[in-house]
DNA sequence: TCTATAAATGAAAACGCTTGCATGATTTTT
DNA sequence: AAAAATCATGCAAGCGTTTTCATTTATAGA
């Protein structure tokens, strides 16, 4: 433990230990010449802060929680630098917890930084089951903002058009000709996005008169490995796919190393059509055909809106729908 | 805040704080049917325990603090989930911040987690002049424990062998016939791996008698553009490379992406090799030769030990090189 | 010069928990 | 059945801050 505690360096300073409170965090309080023998004193005792008393004692915090499904898909990393940017300029640390898509864990999380009472709560989607509980840290005083998707209007978010991203990337593959489309969907734990994404893809099958097959949707992590297989499994359907829409850019990357594995070219025997626009995208070979995403802008705003609305005391009102946008590369072809 | 203190359910129950303390944290002490009581009470009241009091007055914390440069690097991200998953295996609580490469931010992260009284600090390498806080914090009982690389034998660290790796993936460079060989190196803030593996890299060029041209060595932070900017440099020079060795697989990526533009092929005009084999690499086309590093073990060992040394209330003792390993894939071929 | 105002400080009561010590209630031992 | 040991519980003193309120001191107004 750090030896010296605010008495000592009061005692040290010879002033009582509200002075030297002030004057270490609210030095206009007090007069000039004894911030600077406090600061003196602190010093030369080797004084650190307990932010764990301070937060007690005037039961604010200056940190903020998040929970994402996991920090290995660059979609949800970029997320945390936006929010960590936000944290650092504005001097909020930041707290971090995984769910690895399971509704337990990202409940427990929850509730574990109800415990520590973080002054805001950021989220990259949340079960449906969870979202209950968004209330009753609500009831504390503890706002949340969940990314991605809305998890109703009476909470706040900064979403994207899950429904008609999905709609207007599904709609350029039927342009370019195809209308056997496999749809590689994330994991429908832990967010709602991805039964939005199938509601857009069915949606956009039926506008276009084009009969849906189970057979051509899946689900699964989103991993290069999850992506391929799931490819694979549809390159042995009978009728296989001439296009595969996916719901992120590993599921799309993953399916071209099958596409690849099968002796089948991209985009020439199929197109593939990714979702985000991560990083490594544009830099992948073919580049990738993707609807992006704005992963960092939504973390940033989301990390600056909560504290703008902590440091005002003010209830955080935030419902936003950022726009996505299809990037066309390399990896989208007309049927052959 | 959550209205019901201990308090109020010690009143509810019709018992005494303390007994509410224990029976909600250390059941074993209280009798069963009062265990019962308070669990009810506390229930009913929606009690929340307050994580801040805990931890002050029993000055334990069960938060672990991590710096890394930045999570949009996927072996730092790995680093994370690795410490994650044992933190969330074992009840502790992780907090993150990035140093964006830069010492001062790196030191203000390490200060901060000094001043939240973190239970113990895990970095992903650190700036030499940051060294010596660690001993400040660990006067305070904070231990701490560095990824990648050693910050000297008094500290905990979980490294790889820098300088070695350098040599083995230079030297099979060498063996298919290069010379002229390009390193992209990475930044020489906020870590030392950096300044030891341009040491392997000289050492080998050394052992071969290949004369050492610095025109050939650039260094700059770990993204796709970078890479491409830079081996879009190497290029340009009079007698350019035939090969490159890239301290990150981004890096090589970006590298890759300048060879292609420039017309050229990989592997069979100019051969590269990368560094921590992220997962992205084998998915890569062409799959990527890289060092592989492990990344997320060391994350994980780290978590574990760290946590293990915590609650025993042992030192930490630490000091681990992990290894690491050349993989072959497809972007490195013998000169023509 | 004397009061009115502002500025600087101090005393002490929180904040919500843990825990050492003491006590009373139960069991166990002999 | 008394003594010894064990179990359950309560009391109260912290943990290291912040902050209200009161007090003292300096500054200004008239």
């Amino acid at each position: 433990m750090s030896r010296a505690t605010i008495k000592e360096v009061a005692a040290r300073a010879g002033v009582s230990q509200s002075t030297v409170s002030r004057a270490l965090t609210a030095p206009r309080m007090v007069k000039q010449e004894t911030v600077l023998k406090v600061r003196e004193a602190a010093k030369t005792l080797g004084y650190v802060y307990n932010a764990m008393a301070g937060s007690l004692s005037s039961r604010r915090s200056d940190a903020l929680g998040v929970i994402i499904p996991s920090s290995a898909y660059s979609a949800f990393a970029i997320n945390l630098m936006g929010i960590q940017d936000a944290c650092s300029e504005r001097n909020f640390s930041c707290r971090i917890a995984a769910s690895q898509f399971q509704p337990a864990k990202e409940m427990l999380a929850m509730q574990r930084y109800h415990e520590q009472r973080v002054a805001g709560l950021i989220m990259a989607g949340i079960d449906p089951s969870n979202i209950p509980y968004l209330r009753t840290m609500a009831d504390d005083g503890i706002p949340a903002l969940v990314l991605w998707e809305s998890p109703g209007e009476a909470f706040n978010y900064i979403a994207i058009d899950n429904y008609q991203a999905t709609y207007d990337g599904l709609r350029y593959l039927i342009t370019l000709g195809h209308s056997r489309i496999a749809f590689l969907s994330g994991p429908y734990t832990c967010a709602q996005r991805n039964v939005e994404r199938v509601r857009g893809y069915r949606a956009v099958l039926d506008d276009h008169g084009i009969a849906f097959d189970p057979a051509l949707v899946r689900s699964q992590l989103p991993t290069f490995l999850h992506g391929k297989e799931a490819m694979r499994a549809c390159l042995r359907l009978p009728e296989p796919p001439t296009a595969v829409l996916c719901v992120n850019d590993y599921l799309a990357i993953g399916a071209i190393r099958a596409i690849h594995e099968a002796d089948l070219r991209v985009p020439e025997d199929i197109s593939v059509c990714g979702f985000d626009d991560v990083d490594i995208s544009a830099y992948f070979n073919p580049p990738i055909t993707t609807i992006k995403t704005p992963g960092q802008l939504m973390g940033r705003m989301a990390g600056e809106a909560m504290i703008t609305a902590i440091e005002n005391g003010a209830p955080l009102q935030m419902q936003y729908t950022l726009d996505s946008e299809l990037v066309i590369r390399s990896t989208c072809a007309p049927r052959r």
